[in-house]
DNA sequence: CATCGCCGCTTAACCGGTTCAGTATTCGAG
DNA sequence: CTCGAATACTGAACCGGTTAAGCGGCGATG
């Protein structure tokens, strides 16, 4: 069996089927101009041959496709590892790309500069059809870029400040709502949230819903206060916190690695949980039912909203007009880290 | 600013600078044929029109380049999320590639058969220069399907099982060793270890390493029992064995997922770790300082694993000769849950 | 002074597809 | 029987690069 042999071309196809390159390229793509016969005939011998398109030549024709959606994600590495959000974000666009024939060019940075120079080349060296846009900043650059060049787009987040770009969103105030309330049933009174930085969209939707949701739930001293989302800096902030003479006594994380973090400390500084603190993890994973006592989430099926916006994009690479989508809230998963205070 | 504009093309330079096309390719790719001024002309248009080479052009042409790595990751989605070792692979990758305009190809699959079927459709629609290969299995199909097609490869393993394909390995035996003979150090006799899938052949090197520093120890009592590295299955794992009669007073998890799930379940059982029960995690990440107390863990490097592997693919794609390499071998990093046995 | 060789450039072919314009053949309608 | 139109194809251009081959002009060499 021909290891060596070179890919077989269309060209190869029609030497075999004795007919011309552009019969068989109607053939192949399934429009008019060759018969039934003829047709059938070509894809026998395509498949003998184990033809399969050349994705470059394909490409630089007029119209053509790349079949290829890029994606960057702007975080360290050392962190990026441990982050669920992003992995099962990759897996559900794939899981809809595999249909579709499309490869994910996923992109790493540490900068933001870095990351608009990587939209550029994609664009300007013509390596994708369209870009997802994660981590929605408030005035974005990249939303101007994008829609300047312009490269197809679908922002996961917005829809403000997504610009006329589409957008599939959470209707997060919502989901802060339901944790505030249930918190003040519990009977909390001193809720601080540790939120992450400020300069995303979904931040400030976050803390603005969630002093609207404290103020209606009469929690006059729930406040915000501002991490990155990693580990170390949940863990420091805990650590701040709870060595407050008025400690709060329950916390609310924007994400679960923060609040596994704030467990371990509490359980550093003796500070029981759930008897003396309770807490809240927005981004249920794996990690928070591994620890003891499980961690009650704010659950989003990150995967179906990796399949969703994979959809969304593939329909505006068509030049469909696909407009903004809501995907599913988050649902409040209470498990052993939260209840009413003991002793 | 031109936002609607055409991508410029080299035709565009050409007319520009009145000359031929041959002669902007010379000039833009540092080939000898043009003059040093009219080659300084050239890439000034070139760069005021922003100019950028059309991947896809160039790779059509004979023995041109796609500027693309593959790498497949065959994990179902919902433990992937957690696995920080991926993520950090690829950022190292990455940090790489981004020197040579290069891109990386991701893939997530459920199953093999359709991880195989990547790497063919991948070669056949000629969308990478070559894969790197991770996971390696024993008898891995994987390794005879690129040898054939021939599609350059790198595997992230071995060497064993790797063919004639250049490995990038650690001595996994030796870090194995260290922590065998750390245990025993301590006081332990007992020690179990927590092994993923017996399929990988880094599983079973390490399996075969921990049985041999074992009987150097003088540990008759040294088991290994095979979990999946899922949170899930490290947890069941440490369930049945911590409810054993002659329950084992030290744990070497293969992963550091599976290490903060059984610290998880020896908590819930009210088996103080260390006190009680000693856990040694490996693959460092900072999910193993964020739990309380600290997981002792084999850490790698494996950003620079990433790195190396890129760099070694990048040489194998350029027709170099590379040959198998070995990477640094993974340090024990001792934390709050080893420690002699009290009471 | 004739010749050789190199420099600097142009021309044209090629990569592997898609697609448009044109052509020969068949078929139905008038 | 003739005309028009649909059918089934062919040939060639095109996408945006790379590269081999060719060619005029110039300087060095014999």
């Amino acid at each position: 069996m021909g290891g060596l042999m070179r890919r077989p071309t269309i060209m190869d196809i029609a030497r075999a089927a004795g007919v011309s390159k552009g019969a068989v390229s109607y053939a192949l793509n399934g429009r008019p101009g060759v018969s039934q016969e003829t047709r059938e005939r070509i894809l026998a011998i395509a498949h003998d041959l184990g033809w399969a398109p050349s994705s470059t030549a394909r490409a630089l024709s007029p119209g053509g496709r790349v079949g290829a959606f890029g994606l960057v994600i702007d975080r360290p590495a050392r962190f990026l590892g441990v982050e669920p959000f992003f992995m099962q974000l990759v897996s559900g666009i794939e899981a809809e790309l595999a249909a579709t024939d499309t490869d994910l060019l996923l992109q790493v940075t540490d900068d933001r500069k870095a990351e608009a120079g990587v939209y550029r080349r994609w664009f300007a060296e013509r390596r994708v059809d369209g870009v997802i846009i994660v981590d929605l900043r408030v005035d974005d650059p990249r939303v101007a870029l994008v829609e300047e060049m312009p490269l197809p787009a679908v922002v996961l987040g917005g829809p403000q400040g997504g610009g006329s770009l589409s957008c599939l969103y959470t209707d997060d105030a919502s989901s802060v709502r339901e944790v505030v309330h249930y918190l003040a049933a519990l009977g909390h009174r001193r809720v601080v949230r540790v939120a992450g930085p400020d300069e995303f969209v979904h931040t400030r939707d976050r803390t603005r819903a969630f002093e609207a949701a404290a103020a209606e739930a009469g929690l006059p001293g729930a406040v915000t206060v501002h991490a990155d989302y990693t580990g170390e800096s949940g863990a420091r902030t805990t650590r701040r916190l709870l060595a407050r003479a008025d400690r709060p006594t329950a916390l609310v994380y924007d994400n679960d690695l923060m609040a596994v973090a704030g467990l371990g400390v509490a359980r550093e500084m003796g500070v029981d949980v759930p008897g003396q603190l309770s807490i809240v993890a927005w981004d249920d994973s794996v990690l928070c039912r591994l620890v003891h006592p499980a961690l009650t989430a704010v659950a989003r099926d990150v995967v179906a909203g990796g399949r969703e916006v994979a959809r969304m994009l593939a329909e505006a690479v068509q030049g469909k007009s696909v407009g903004s989508r809501e995907t599913v809230r988050g649902e409040l998963q209470p498990r052993g880290s939260t209840g009413p205070l003991t002793g």
